[in-house]
DNA sequence: AAGGGGATTGCCT
DNA sequence: GGCAATCCCCTTA
């Protein structure tokens, strides 16, 4: 378990860092530290499992039957989030990868909690342990605070960012299939640390 | 330990 | 009108 203040948590990584195609961008997200701002609150984790959903040949992604509304900000640069809306209670924090022109993104899908996990237990009452707080896509956005107002928003400004964390080595990195899709099951297109006691069940 | 069902709403056909 | 990249609670063993 790592300490808050064992992180530099001075320049948050630039664009060219998400502007890589979306698998390539889910092993790179691992082992790095999401901060969250917001409502005068810093919350943060380190990514510990990651899902890519890709532009084309993919047909468990959201962008599989072109551009719509909600999925418009894929096709801009990477390094803007997507969040939507799922089973009407959840949000899904997504980051966006490749150039512009190019659709793509990353589910985050757990966290190992670092800063203010007072305040993650405080907008999770129902999470009974450190574990619990951050273990699934829609745990780690409610307790990060982010909802349907932080999607399209930049992750190169400081109300959500990333910093360079842990680099894990890829023997310390498991690939498996995609959890709860009902199309694309069999792509390889999860990540995450192996062992490590955050990651989603 | 494992499995089933209900909650709840923006988006797409 | 019917989903949907989820979570939580309740039941059964």
């Amino acid at each position: 378990m790592r300490k808050p203040q064992e992180f530099q948590l001075s320049n948050p990584l630039p664009r060219q860092f998400y502007t890589v195609p979306a698998l390539q961008l889910a092993f790179n997200l691992l082992g790095c530290l999401l901060v969250s701002r917001i409502d005068g609150m810093m919350t943060s984790g380190l990514i510990v499992e990651t899902e890519a959903y890709l532009s084309t040949n993919d047909p468990g992604s959201h962008t599989a039957r072109g551009q719509t509304p909600r999925t418009s900000i894929q096709w801009g640069a990477g390094g803007y989030t997507y969040v939507y809306l799922i089973y009407g209670m959840y949000h899904c924090l997504n980051i966006v990868a490749d150039q512009k022109g190019t659709a793509g993104c990353v589910l985050i899908r757990a966290l190992e909690p670092v800063h203010g996990i007072s305040i993650m237990r405080r907008r999770r009452p129902t999470a009974h342990s450190k574990t619990t707080l951050t273990n699934g896509p829609g745990k780690l956005t409610t307790a990060l605070g982010i909802d349907l107002h932080y999607n399209a928003a930049d992750l190169t400004d400081d109300s959500l960012c990333l910093y360079k964390g842990t680099t894990p080595s890829s023997d310390d990195v498991t690939r498996s299939t995609r959890i709860g899709l009902k199309e694309g099951i069999e792509l390889p297109y999860r990540f995450y640390l192996t062992n490590n006691p955050f990651v989603s069940r």
